[in-house]
DNA sequence: CGTGTATTTGATGCATATCAAATATTGTGG
DNA sequence: CCACAATATTTGATATGCATCAAATACACG
């Protein structure tokens, strides 16, 4: 029970029920350009082909180029002061990827496996972008959109436990067919544990641990370090509504 | 000490030390539109005062309006499923405040301390925005930073311990002289102790707990439970280089 | 000036970071 | 393609950070 924090909080407790979010979100990184956009995006960039953990861009470095994901996916990621690796998001097909500031990466861009990009030349981008109002339109949907992605990190980086942010992200990542086997139940995961610790904000220990309990509880199957077999969706979906602690 | 594990993790220890982040970054919210922009902005905006704790906006109804932060501070939130208000940030003057999704809100905005802001019907707006690409342009800019104001709190919430979390944001704050009177080193904290907790991520307890080790260490004073002294912002500083746990 | 609210302090136990080491897996050079 | 070295994963032991519950005190506002 929440007794009377609510008035502090900015929850209305009639309302509580109707926040329930709907979906995790990862999924509706719908392609926002047009094919006649892509198209034209396509025609001044050029293909490049990255192996397991090839390097995109380098937080650091000048920004000459913005990169499209093409197939596979991709690990954003970022050092903090104190030296530690932050994983910012990762990137799949459709989605854009080496926003500059200022000129330069802030974050760095790797390949999880095999993966291929479209790079395009800054300077050739703006000068579509300037000739073509609506594609500048779908750059700042999609801008706005990785605001809400990011928003739902904070959410869950500042309320769940672990088990719950790893659920929630393996419940993204089963939307996507290029990963999950729906027949078989089977999600294959580039990731290394180091990277889920990374993304989740936790250490590959603790990643390991989480992942036995919700094995010990019939939630998933360890197949091999990579590959789970997801035994029950919804009892994930449930974990995400307890609260952080049981005491 | 880190290591071999910097392989896996995008870290180059030579280049470590250069990591280093400069800034804290809420006080670069420089106002991206130029007073001419501005003062074409105002022409459609009403200006609206609100009262400690006044609502701006209410997540899930219809966003009709984008609001610009004339004076004081606003708190952006958000629910979540388990009921727990996270905080996502804190606006200032001249920031922008309730981006739409879908045409719904998505956040709850709402004054903290008494404040005013400009509200701007969406449907001026786009007019003006399709008249004038310059204007699209900075609320594209508006939107990357954002992003990376989001990517920052990402950072923290992913790795630093409460303490450091704290520290960071009280650092954030100093840099406004709106809150912070340089000369006498006194923070007016207009927040709550939830408000912080939401915005950390972590309780109202553990918040003042903090408070009281960091005061202890003779960083800060509490002269009231809104009023503190900084007395050493550089020790605040080193905290965030440390690591989580002490062990 | 009193009542509701916010802040503080205390006690307790869980979640998880850290250190250590064994085992499994992967990538690479021959 | 194999063998071996490097790397990744797993398991165990331990202690710290923090959430939670409880209650006392301070504060603010009508």
């Amino acid at each position: 029970m929440l007794e009377m924090n609510y008035l502090h909080r900015d929850i209305m407790p009639e309302l509580r029920a109707h926040r329930m979010e709907r979906s995790t979100g990862m999924a509706q990184a719908v392609n926002l350009l047009s094919p006649e956009q892509q198209i034209r995006l396509q025609s001044i960039a050029t293909l490049v082909d990255l192996r397991r953990n090839g390097l995109i861009f380098g937080e650091g470095n000048p920004a000459d180029f913005l990169y499209v994901m093409a197939r596979g996916m991709a690990r954003i990621s970022r050092v903090s002061l104190s030296g530690r690796r932050q994983v910012m998001t990762f990137k799949m097909a459709g989605d854009l990827l080496g926003y500059p500031e200022q000129g330069i990466y802030v974050n760095t861009g790797r390949a999880v496996g095999a993966a291929t990009v479209y790079r395009i030349p800054w300077r050739k981008l703006s000068v579509l972008l300037r000739r073509d109002p609506e594609m500048h339109t779908s750059f700042l949907t999609r801008m706005a959109f990785d605001v809400r992605q990011a928003q739902k990190r904070i959410m869950a980086l500042g309320q769940q436990n672990v088990a719950q942010r790893l659920s929630a992200f393996l419940l993204e990542l089963i939307e996507y067919p290029d990963f999950y086997d729906q027949e078989r139940r089977q999600l294959s995961l580039q990731l290394t544990r180091f990277d889920l610790a990374d993304y989740l904000g936790t250490t590959p220990e603790t990643v390991v641990r989480v992942l036995a309990r919700l094995e010990r509880d019939g939630l998933i199957r360890r197949l091999t370090a990579r590959l789970l077999e997801v035994r029950s969706a919804d009892g994930l979906a449930r974990l995400l509504g307890e609260r952080r602690r049981s005491n």
